[in-house]
Order: C-alpha cells, then sequence, then structure tokens
DNA sequence: ATATGAAATGTAAACGCTTACACAAAAGCA
DNA sequence: TGCTTTTGTGTAAGCGTTTACATTTCATAT
C-alpha cells in the first residue's frame, strides 16, 4: 500500500496540513520543519496521489492532447515538442488518437474531459469541420476548459489558435515556381481539412494572378483509399496521363510529394530538370529522397511553444492573444531549380 | 460548475447510489430506475469526474506510456497502436517522453506513478540499462503497477515483456546476404541499446559461423553528434575510405540505411549492383528511397496488441506470460538482390 | 392475511488531498 | 510587564466518487 500524507505527517510529527504546505511549497512553514519532513518524505519515497489532489485543488496538472493518428510523421512531431513544453511546464499530457473519423471526435472530447484535464489541445486541422454543428464540441469543451488548437483557425470564446499562414506560404511558393518559368503546375492533395483548404486557395490565388487557365485541369486530389505511396505514385501516374502537360508538381505534404517523384521514376522522368517538385512541411522525409526535396518549413517546433506558452498565460488567468500566426518558408533543395 | 452524481440524483430523485451502480452498470438496478437516470444523464450532459472515481476505485483507467521520443518514426508508431488499443479497452495513455538521456528516467517514473496510472508501458530498449542500479527505477515501479516492456527483456516480477528477436532476425538476414555471396558486409549502427546490442550480436554470431575475420574491422558506430541523415552520410564516407573494401551494409534502422544509400549516391556507387543495403524496422522510409529499401519487419502491431492484452489479463487478475517473443521476417525490395 | 426471502434502494464511511479558519507561540512595542 | 502583531501549526470541512451494510419494497408461498 502507498503512502499517504497522512504517515508522513505521523512520522514527522507534525499535521497533515503541514506537510500539505511544504509539498506545495507555501512559504508560511519554518525552515526546520520543512527540513524534517522533506527528509521523511525523501527517506520513505512517498508521493502524493495526484487523484485526490486533483479533488482538492481541482486541476490535474495535466493537459489533453487530442490527434487524429499521433503516427503521423507531421502530428507525431507536434505531439512531441508539445509534450515536452508541457513538462517543461510542469504538465502531463493524456493522449487521445481520434482517426480521421468525424462523428467520434465529440466522445473523445467528453472522455478526455472527465479526467478533468486542465485544457485541451487539439493538434491539426482535421478538428475543424465544415459544418457549425459539427463543431459544437469545440464550443461545449471551450465551456469548461481553454481549447488550443495547432495549425487551424477557429473564432470563439476561450479557444486560443497558433498557425501557420498556409495560404500565404503557398502562395508565395506557386509565384515563385511560377515566375521561374515553370507556368504548367500540377497540385497534389488528398485530404481537405482546415489546413488543405487553405493551401489549395493558396495555390489557386496564385496561379489566377498570373491568369493562368488550365490550372483548375491540374488540380488533382487522391482517393481516401490511396493510402499507401505506392498506390499514390500510381494514381498521379493515371491522372498525368489524362491531364494537360505540366512542368512542377505542388504537393500538400512531403508523402504526396515522395509520391509525386515515384512518379516521376516510374515513369523516366527526370528531376529536376523535367519536373520540379515541391512538398510541405519539410519533415525528415525530405532528406531520404533522391534528389532531396525542396519544402515549405511551418516552424512547428516554433509553433509549439509559443501554443504553451499562450496555455500556461491563460490559465494563470492572463488575457493572451486568441490566434498567433506564424509564417511558412521555402526550404530549397534539389527538387527544384528555383 | 460541473454537473456532479449528487445533482443528478436529485433530478432523478434517486440516491447517489443508484446513480453510480447506473453509472458503473451494476445488474441490481430496476430498469425502470436505469431509464430514468439515464435520460436525466443524457439530458443535462453529466460526466463522472475521473479522479474522484480514481478515488474510490484506486484506479485511473489511465495508463501510463514512457517513451524515449514519441518523434522517432518507430516509437511513434508503438506509442499509436497502443493508444489504439488500449482506447479500445476502455482505458487512457498519459504519455511521457524521457529524452535518451538515462539519469531523468527514475523521476518520470515516478512523477508518472503520482498520477495514480494502472500500469506503466516502457516503450523502447532504451529502459534497459546495462547495470543493475540503472535498473533499480523498472523494480520500484514493479512493486506498485504491473509493468510492461516493448521492445526489451528484463526478468522480474510484475515485468512482463514483448520484443522481437533481433538477434534471430539479423542472424537470418546476415547469413541470407552472406549466402548469396555478399561476404564482405558493412554493419551501420548508432546506438547501443538493449535491442542494438541483440542485433549487433546477432551479425556477429552470423559472420562468425561462417569464419569471417575482417567483419570487425568493418563495424561503423556513428558517434552521438552525427543527428542529421546527411552527417551520418557522411561519416560512414569518411569510415569506407580507410576499412576494407565491402559489398553490403546492413544498418540497425531505417534511418541509417538511409543514409547509407545517401552515402552510395554521393560516392556514386550504385545500389544494388554494386553495393546492397539493408536496413530494420520496415517503416515508411522504405518506400521513400529510392531503390525501396529492404528491411527486417518486427511485427509492431502484432507486438502492441499483444502487449495490450497482456496487460488487460494482468489488470484482471489472470496468470500471463512474461515474456512473449515474436520473430521478425526479411521483407525483400530492391537495395539488395538476393 | 402473514411470513419469508429476494430484489431494489438508501445511508454513510472511506479514498488522500487542500485550505479556511482557529489557535498558540514568538516577537515587537509601549 | 502586558498588549498587539506576526508567524507557524493544527483542526476539520470539503472535493465527487464507490460500496459495504442497512433498510425498504415487493412477490411468492403458506
Amino acid at each position: 500500500m502507498s503512502l499517504t500524507i497522512y504517515d508522513i505527517s505521523k512520522k514527522a510529527e507534525v499535521s497533515i496540513a503541514t506537510v500539505s504546505r511544504v509539498l506545495n511549497g507555501s512559504p508560511k512553514v519554518k525552515e526546520a520543519t520543512r527540513k524534517k519532513v522533506m527528509d521523511i518524505i525523501d527517506e520513505y519515497g512517498y508521493t502524493p496521489n495526484s487523484s485526490a489532489r486533483a479533488m482538492g485543488l481541482k486541476s490535474m496538472k495535466t493537459i489533453g492532447i487530442m490527434c487524429a493518428d499521433s503516427s503521423d510523421i507531421f502530428l507525431a512531431k507536434a505531439v512531441y515538442y508539445l509534450e515536452q513544453n508541457l513538462q517543461a511546464h510542469g504538465y502531463e499530457s493524456l493522449l487521445c488518437c481520434t482517426g480521421y473519423n468525424a462523428d467520434s471526435k465529440k466522445n473523445y472530447a467528453s472522455l478526455i474531459l472527465s479526467k478533468k484535464v486542465d485544457a485541451i489541445i487539439l493538434v491539426g486541422s482535421h478538428f475543424i469541420g465544415s459544418s457549425e454543428e459539427e463543431n459544437q464540441y469545440i464550443i461545449d469543451c471551450s465551456a469548461k476548459v481553454p481549447v488550443m488548437i495547432l495549425n487551424a483557425s477557429f473564432r470563439h470564446d476561450n479557444v486560443y489558435c497558433i498557425l501557420c499562414d498556409d495560404m500565404n506560404a503557398m502562395y508565395r511558393a506557386t509565384t515563385e515556381m511560377y515566375e521561374s518559368g515553370i507556368t504548367d503546375i500540377l497540385y497534389f492533395y488528398d485530404v481537405l481539412s482546415y489546413s488543405g483548404r487553405k493551401k489549395l486557395d493558396g495555390f489557386r490565388m496564385a496561379m489566377q494572378s498570373h491568369h493562368s487557365k488550365k490550372h483548375e485541369e491540374l488540380i488533382c486530389q487522391v482517393p481516401a483509399d490511396c493510402r499507401s505511396i505506392d498506390a499514390m505514385a500510381d494514381y498521379l501516374g493515371k491522372f498525368a496521363a489524362k491531364a494537360p502537360k505540366f512542368g512542377g508538381i505542388i504537393a500538400a505534404d512531403d508523402q504526396l510529394a515522395i509520391a509525386a517523384i515515384k512518379y516521376a521514376q516510374k515513369n523516366g522522368i527526370s528531376i529536376p530538370d523535367e519536373l520540379q517538385v515541391l512538398g510541405y512541411n519539410n519533415s525528415i522525409l525530405t532528406h531520404c529522397c533522391t534528389p532531396e526535396l525542396t519544402s515549405i518549413d511551418s516552424q512547428l517546433e516554433t509553433q509549439t511553444r509559443a501554443l504553451v506558452k499562450t496555455l500556461i498565460g491563460v490559465l494563470s488567468g492572463q488575457e493572451m492573444p486568441q490566434k498567433t500566426v506564424f509564417s511558412g518558408s521555402l526550404i530549397k533543395r534539389s527538387t527544384t531549380n528555383f
């Protein structure tokens, strides 16, 4: 049986209140007493029971992290950085992977709330649906604890968003490719999450601003059942066979970009001479292919740090900005010439 | 303020005991009463407070997952599968990333224990040190809750291990490469964790069983400060310049294998004609390079499923096997000829 | 109608902690 | 010296559940 504060108080010959005060670093306890209690705690290796503590404090010092799939390269990085930052501030992370199925979000949210987490972090733009009722669960959550959203924007009281201006980043990258002389660009994407929409918008805006006409015919969405890189590459091959010619591919993430590279290799198209490829997220995958992949970096680590900083501020009652936007930057490698 | 069981009991005109029984699916409550209570619960959207529940039940229905770095491709996959399986059994996951620094393990362990988790899962063989005192924290934990270890072996009461027989897998893969005619094989690794040692042992055993002599000169350890793929590739280049000739590289994981491929490409060595490369873990990286990487699959998903099954058994008081071993299998792709 | 046992419900103690409030000891001041 | 603060410590009431045990209700057999 685990020791309780009561056991410690007896051994140290003080009251449980004093032990509690020592534990919580209260200033109103004599140095000698503090030492006596600490010695006993160290000697017997006592650790306070967080559940009981949570009841008294009404806080678990735990943050619920929800993400669709923590094994996704991008999301895993985000979760990792968040966990690190939270830990540095004395918080634990309750992880909850919801999958990409939209329905379950509400259930998972209430489950995680019942653990009396101090806040909820939604990682990734999959958590923002397009309809109002689909997002009701966010509002419900925000009524109980602060809700932090990484990589998407949602305006509501007690909801704080940290994100990268994907639209602008994609706009700039597209423009740069276009102005380097590649005017026929294929846009390659899969799911249209919040940030997915923004990226596509950025691409379209850039193309439209150059009065491009046929780019709409060069927008290629991979169907949901193409999960493997090979399947994606093959799908792209079929699409390309019927589409107008193109000299560049902009992919919505690095994995899709790798699929694009595979497509080129299967069809004897040389990169970057005949085809230029651009990815998104600047993940480790950029280094794994040949040639190495040019990609857009969304400053994930900086974003997570800002998120946790904002969260800590909110939890300590400070007024904090509801929306913090970072800008992406193009990391040029060898799949592009510009 | 959140609703309590007490509020519900008043609205439903029953006692809190009855509400609690409904919540816990006790058989001794009349159907009509159950319905009445459930209706109120649904109507007012009550969720029980897990902390309070933990105090009564002495269980949080939460499992602590410790891993060095949840953004590592392999570990992230493991964490994801674990989380999924645990969720399916009604448990939440408290994630704790310890980093690779050995000292901190003990502190993190006691932190996570204070949350009254029902068990602890150590993900990855980094958690097994080579000295007895370094592993004392595992024994301490096992005194309080079951400890599950994924990917390493540690014999102790209340400690359960699920792993892949890395030594054997590596032995077989090495033998297969050797017998296909590649007798000079370079072994490329970084950290010597528990499974890292096993893999190296497997390689050595296979080479020794063929009376190879110079393989010891072909064992290349990347120093800890080489974190990027490029740095690893460059290090390998320098090593190769001074080492005997070799026709194959066996890497301790896929990322190292990618570095090996990069090394070959930088030096104009063709794969697989002049150099064959073999990775470990069969991660997504195997599909990202050209040619695609042959790799050893350690059945991670099966392992995690077995782990959670064992854990659930242990938690429900059943006798469970303390060690479950799976065997790895070679997935042949294009970086090898055999 | 009455006794009997089973089924359903209620009562109250326990879980381990925090903290408002009460109190005692020590210190400062006239 | 006695009076007032200040400082340190203790007492006890919560926090929201679970559950053993007590009690009521209800059906069945007598």
